[in-house]
DNA sequence: TTGAAAGCGTTACCAC
DNA sequence: GTGGTAACGCTTTCAA
């Protein structure tokens, strides 16, 4: 490769100082027609292109924006970044990855990752931290968004779990179930995740609101790790213990209720027949599995995270926080049915 | 935030030069331990990290790898980006992701989205050039891995498509399958993939080194987009097609393979007891349906490649290009069975 | 409207 | 083993 061209090159080329061209180039007022014609016709002769550390360097800003989440090969996640992605680098932002695995402190690992790279903004998904952690995430100096939680400190994109574990569960009330398990998960991880918490008391006040008792209506809340796998082996739990079947199961993530529904008929389960499942998220699948879910546009939340951050990064408002709280919707399908009646 | 420490900041606590706590600060040679050991102390009091721009600007290396892909969402996608994350980072590498979305000519694209940000090395998902771009990669002037794709310039990381797809078929063959359909994909982007056509050629391989002829025994190919949707798609046409069902089906995805078979059952038709169907992949959820498949280790590809980038980083040979031909393996599950015997 | 020059925070070469 | 000091390629005052 022959050493790229630089600023001075074109510069010379056209026959004005770099200071015109940098101007000229990056559409600054100021520069007469003429000359920013000559420059651009300089610039694109040479095959010229800015770098962009010396850019950052000088002018203070890098133009890219820092991804943070816990692992990058679920599906939650790759929607996101599609979304994050799609949004940030037609307005000329780059995106930056970063997996801090399941860490107990994500925070020091982040700044360790972060702060040397010297990103504009900061998105970080489902990394959880509690009050105390804002002061830290402040210290970053840059934009933060955060989705799938929020904070005192930062944008965020977060749907209120709350609800939709209780529009699940309304669900299967309304079919008749009065056996209903809650399956939750990532107790196999060390980080601290609120979110199955969240959605579990849903469950539990939907059961209450409806007047039934909680304490004799909801079996325990097993854990399934919000994974396939972990929806697999709660079912093979389920079947081999003693207790009676739940009649109604309302899980964290579609991936569980798939694993779940499978693990379900491969022992001969009729799935909506002898039990009813409820999963979350709308996954790719949950439409063509039939699994009856809450959804929600992951992908929208990638674009609408993209969004604060651009806003933020332009007006330079650090300070007015928004928080949006995207909309959930039961999607019904077949993995949910009536109970039967000599069940209840 | 108070204006972060530089490099002149810690030179001054720890009584050295720049040049000294530069090299201190990097481990390199030709620093007393008690001069390394201050030097330390005082970066760390200062919570110091280097610039990377600053750095970066001045050494000639940014630390960064780019990664292009046509998206991000997809399952084959997230696992990559994991698996190169996974050994990216761990050397000190950022990761850097560009969609670059379905486009005839990809390389403009590239050229327009990479170039300015200068980094490292590339790595390429599913972008498909032919020779006589091998020229214009070459000139990014940094190493080159693909993935899912061969070149004379650059290392690549690709299976073995054509055998792929024999093993598949002979595997439907063996079951006295006799009318096979290929399903393939991508049409319906604009990105010239010839993966489709490999695996195709290797269905029709299959049925010829097993002495039977091509034209009486192969259905057309129908496409699916390699996706979920287009499984389904596909499904739907043939039920609704007056000409009799294939019987066994290979499929160019496991999403394809799951869309398929889910709308299959929908209309009331049995897999494996009236068609089988095989994959391509070895998806996450291809275990949990039971679907027969071709498997690849993706995030180990994507391993592999961030392992051949860095080694190439490490010693800077841009010439001797490696061309990792990962393993396939037949996962023999439950959407395929013997063909019906009147069937033949 | 244009240009000169002072940074931006490092690294790397060359003295000492 | 340590310290000066030019780069690195650009942006941004400040003058003209």
């Amino acid at each position: 490769m022959a050493s790229r061209n630089t600023i001075d090159d074109v510069a010379q080329l056209a026959g004005f100082s770099v200071a015109t061209v940098s101007r000229a180039l990056r559409g600054l007022p100021n520069v007469s027609p003429a000359t920013r014609e000559r420059v651009e016709l300089a610039a694109a002769e040479l095959n010229y292109t800015v770098d962009a550390r010396a850019s950052s360097l000088a002018s203070g800003r890098t133009h890219t924006i820092g991804l943070v989440a816990p692992w990058f090969d679920s599906w939650y996640e790759s929607k996101v970044i599609s979304g994050l992605e799609g949004v940030l680098a037609p307005a000329g932002y780059d995106l930056l990855v970063y997996a801090i695995k399941t860490s107990v402190r994500p925070l020091p690992i982040m700044r360790e990752r972060v702060r040397s790279r010297t990103v504009d903004g900061i998105v970080l998904i489902d990394v959880f931290f509690d009050e105390a952690d804002a002061e830290g995430l402040k210290a970053f100096g840059v934009p933060i968004v955060l989705l799938g939680s929020r904070l005192s400190y930062g944008h965020s994109v977060n749907i209120d779990n709350h609800r939709g574990a209780q529009l699940a569960t309304s669900h299967l009330l309304e079919l008749g179930h009065r056996r209903i398990l809650y399956l939750g998960g990532a107790q196999d991880t060390e980080m601290v995740s609120p979110v199955s918490g969240l959605r579990e008391e849903g469950v539990r006040s939907a059961i209450r609101d409806a007047g039934l008792d909680d304490a004799d209506i909801l079996e325990v809340s097993l854990d399934g790790g919000f994974s396939i796998a972990g929806g697999t082996a709660v079912m093979r739990r389920l079947v081999e213990r003693a207790e009676p079947m739940p009649t109604g199961i309302v899980c964290g993530s579609d991936e569980m209720a798939m694993g779940l529904m499978a693990e379900a008929r491969r022992n001969g389960i009729d799935v909506p027949g002898e039990i009813s499942v409820v999963g979350f998220d709308d996954h790719d699948l949950a439409d063509v599995l039939g699994v009856t879910t809450i959804r929600q546009h992951v992908f929208a939340h990638g674009e609408t995270a993209g969004r604060l951050m651009l806003d933020t990064l332009a007006d330079g408002h650090h300070r007015n926080f928004h928080h949006v709280e995207p909309e959930l919707e039961l999607i019904v399908r077949n993995s949910t049915g009536p109970a039967k009646s000599d069940d209840t």
